[in-house]
RNA sequence: GGAGAGGUUCCCGAGCGGUCAAAGGGAACAGACUGUAAAUCUGUCGGCGAAGCCUUCGGAGGUUCGAAUCCUCCCCUCUCCA
């Protein structure tokens, strides 16, 4: 860590592909592709690293090709860090093609119906295979609502498996390993969690299981709690989160990294994000509108279309409309991570904030 | 000229005496989306604040308690034969 403000942090973060800059934001990239965009595109946009997922990457291609291929960065031709979610997060997207046990996950291939077994070593050995530089525990996200037995229950098997991924990890020298803390909202779950995570020593640790449903200030508490617990020389990855806003006020909870797919998924489906709130960007309104999506904006949307040109390739379904709105909300997100980290080094985070946070939830009309 | 088919709400298209402001698509409009089963999903889509009422199924008449649906005439499309 180089500088705090705060709460705040900023970082770096060395992988065997490069060092990443902290707080940062990593696009998502399920299936060995941001959807839509080339890795030139994403090199442009100034993206560091990328999310791969070993559920997805199993079924389809499967692990043992991507290996072959040399690992997922030769396989889609990117050559910075990478980092694979564990499969955790479809334990509850997935539920109803699942079964959970203690020794492990059995579920039914959203693709084609087939079945597989996910245990925590099986899901390392999958996680060597594709070759990130940062591979996570095998988790349960439990669902929200959840009853707090039931996440209790949930957290000790995560737990169990935290340590049998640890225990069954092939390279640790070249793939970083880190638990993740769940809990739901409940601070005791979560400070158990926690610690015993830490005990079990750690490169990073995640925190999983939130923004999924609960309220933003359940969220909030939650990040702003562990806090004080998570260790201080570590990176910290809040998962799946989330709008700019989160980002911004998790920052100011110690939150190092994040993803989500909100910024490419809403822009393929007509919503792009700016410093002065979300624009549905293929609505009737911006019709006649000449003006660039956001006129301080420098990126390749920006710089060379128009609003009404936008909405014109939205309402014709045409492939362009959804690559040019992933490139302008993404690189929203990813300038959003730079001024922050600019706002930390400053020693003005609060004041950036809070002055970016009066604009970013609305919906520009 | 002869034989036949048809004109339905923005478009296509179902309905063929009451349960029809009228199925289903499309278009349009509004919105949702947080470790991607997502170029997906939801809602609105004649008018009036609602119960309800009003106007609507090419036009004009008629039959009937009641018509988009039946009858008469008219206008217009399309197909086939001469």
């Amino acid at each position: 860590m180089k500088h705090k403000d705060g709460n705040a942090r900023r970082g770096e973060l060395k992988t065997p592909h490069g060092v990443i800059q902290t707080p940062i934001f990593m696009p998502v990239g399920t299936i060995a592709n941001v959807k839509t965009l080339t890795p030139h595109e994403l090199t442009d946009l100034k993206a560091e690293i990328i999310l791969g997922n070993t559920y997805h990457l199993y079924l389809r291609p499967g692990h043992e090709l991507v290996k072959k291929a040399g690992g997922i960065h030769n396989f889609m031709n990117w050559d910075k860090p990478v980092l694979t979610d564990s499969g955790g997060f479809q334990v509850m997207s997935l539920s109803g093609l699942r079964k959970i046990t203690q020794d492990g996950v059995r579920f039914q291939s959203h693709i084609d119906g087939s079945y597989h077994m996910f245990t925590p070593e099986r899901v390392m050995e999958i996680q060597n295979s594709l070759g990130a530089d940062i591979i996570m525990a095998f988790d349960e996200c439990p669902p929200y609502p959840a009853t707090k037995d039931y996440v209790a229950k949930s957290l000790k098997t995560t737990l169990e498996w935290a340590k049998r991924c640890q225990d069954s990890q092939k390279e640790p020298d070249k793939q970083a390993l880190f638990g993740i803390v769940q809990g739901g909202v409940h601070e005791d779950l979560r400070q158990e969690s926690a610690e015993k995570l830490i005990e079990m020593d750690f490169p990073g640790y995640s925190i999983g299981g939130l923004a999924v449903g609960e309220k933003k200030e359940d969220m909030f508490r939650i990040t702003e709690f562990l806090n004080p617990i998570m260790p201080k020389n570590k990176p910290r990855y809040l998962m799946g989160v989330g709008t700019p806003s989160d980002l911004l006020v998790n920052i100011g909870n110690g939150i190092d990294m994040f993803d989500c797919v909100m910024p490419t998924r809403n822009a393929r489906k007509g919503t792009v994000f700016t410093r002065n709130g979300r624009m549905i960007i293929k609505a009737a309104r911006y019709k006649e509108d000449f003006r660039p999506i956001d006129d301080e904006c420098t990126c390749y949307t920006c710089r060379n279309f128009t609003r009404a040109y936008i909405r014109h390739l939205f309402a014709a379904n045409e492939l362009l409309a959804m690559r040019l709105a992933s490139i302008h909300s993404l690189h929203f997100y990813l300038e959003l991570m730079h001024m922050a980290r600019k706002a930390i080094e400053n020693r003005n985070y609060n004041e950036f904030m809070n002055s970016m946070l009066k604009k970013l939830d609305n919906i520009v009309e």
